[in-house]
DNA sequence: CCGTCGTACTTCACTTTTGGAAGTATCAGG
DNA sequence: CCTGATACTTCCAAAAGTGAAGTACGACGG
């Protein structure tokens, strides 16, 4: 398995990036990721499963049952790829700009 | 949607970041792909299809019923985004590195 | 103590995607 | 016309994704 091959093995599931990207602005609980993504809440659990055992993301107790999820040192270093990719995804969206400075 | 939504669309389905991968170092014929990434034909052909669509690689004909795909300036702006996720899988790789220093 | 509410999931039936094997199409060479 | 190489297409079963409904758990009001 190649080294691109591994990262995707973890996050190239549908929705893993995306959960890292919203967790990027600091972290979510599991209704707000549900609501902010439009995921359902089955998806939602298992990949938040998945990241977690992969320590991507830890789970943080807060109130009884309410608990906060946020990303790990290792998916911190995610962000990198997250923005490279925004950022390509922004450029196919204007029509044809290979050339973006824009962040 | 989202910037990194429009661009998981287009690279974002199984296989097509990895076929992205082989194609950034240089045109690949069919055949090649599939050996390279032990993708089956039918999953090959339809990612080719798609990528193709989306502008991110095109079709060159070599001689008779053979030919080569290449990425386009599009596809080839994904350079960074691959990169950036290879860099990050060799980083787990290594087996459990919260600070990864390496490369 | 009991019913209700909010949050976090789990389970189920259904659709879509993926994967493997086999078949088709086209052209070159003999 | 038959064989071989290359590029796909088709078919079917398995895996993964989706949406709706249900469960678990603790706080809160009566």
């Amino acid at each position: 398995m190649s080294d691109l091959g591994a990262a995707l093995d973890i996050v190239g599931a549908r929705w893993g990036l995306l959960i890292v990207e919203r967790l990027l602005d600091g972290p979510q609980r599991y209704g707000d990721l549900q609501r902010d993504l439009g995921v359902g809440t089955n998806m939602l659990a298992t990949r938040l499963r998945e990241l977690e055992a992969a320590g991507v993301l830890s789970r943080l107790p807060l109130r009884h049952n309410t608990r906060a999820y946020a990303l790990t040192e290792r998916g911190l270093a995610l962000r990198e790829a997250v923005v490279a990719l925004r950022r390509w995804g922004a450029a196919q969206g204007v029509g044809g700009a290979q050339d973006g400075q824009a962040l």
